[in-house]
DNA sequence: CTGGATCCTATCCGATACTG
DNA sequence: CAGTATCGGATAGGATCCAG
């Protein structure tokens, strides 16, 4: 026994297609941290930008569209001047937040060990 | 109130610096699934290439390094012909396979509703 | 305000070749 | 087996300008 946390078991032990899914959408600089800033409920553009911070205006839209065309997201715009254009994460974007937050939650505890061993590492080897 | 489901809460709105850590950790191609494939225990290097499959020789080296120099994993070299090296997770680094299992379970509940959005979509939006 | 279009650069990353 | 070094094409991503 190599390990005794309750693991998930897909398959022997190769990564199959259906897990790549989750790497698949978690594994983008910004795609995961629009899904996290939509958790209170629906922001607009600009707000997205500012919640998000330091991402470019090109970058938020490739993310949102990505996450529209994958249904995890909701685009809804209300005739206006100025326009109103508001996300919102789909009930099916919403089940993300459960992993995501749990991420987040392991950043709040482990942060310190990591950021301390960056520091003292690189001289870990040769 | 915008949802109901239990979601961490670490500042007002913003994401944090705390928990870009997270971001930043995952936020890779390779290193999620480095780390999930290391999740039975000590494995060898051209294991790993094999495990996480259609990885290159150089992204998995650069990825093992990240992860040494941020103390999730272990490199335990046994002198011998040839010669053994092994990668397995710290006490830290097993950790992560929490927030990665779930990762990996949300995307085996939720594989079939973003392939069929995928290839519904795309004519959502003009 | 909400973006699309364009240009340009930095980096990612695979292929190949080579070392111990 | 377990890597490192180098090259070169692909892609990510920022800056800027412009339109509805």
């Amino acid at each position: 026994m190599e390990t005794t946390l309750p693991l998930y078991e897909p398959d022997v032990l190769n990564v199959n297609c259906r897990s790549r899914l989750a790497f698949d959408v978690v594994s983008d600089k910004w795609t995961p941290l629009v899904v996290y800033a939509l958790r209170r409920g629906g922001r607009r553009y600009n707000q997205l930008r500012r919640d998000v911070g330091g991402v470019s205006a090109k970058m938020l839209s490739q993310s949102l569209r990505r996450l529209e065309a994958d249904g995890l997201v909701e685009r809804r715009v209300t005739p206006a001047v100025p326009p109103e254009v508001e996300y919102r994460l789909t009930p099916l974007g919403s089940t993300l937040l459960t992993p995501i937050s749990v991420l987040v939650a392991w950043a709040e505890d482990h942060y310190l060990d990591v950021e301390r061993h960056r520091a003292a590492g690189g001289a870990t080897r040769p």
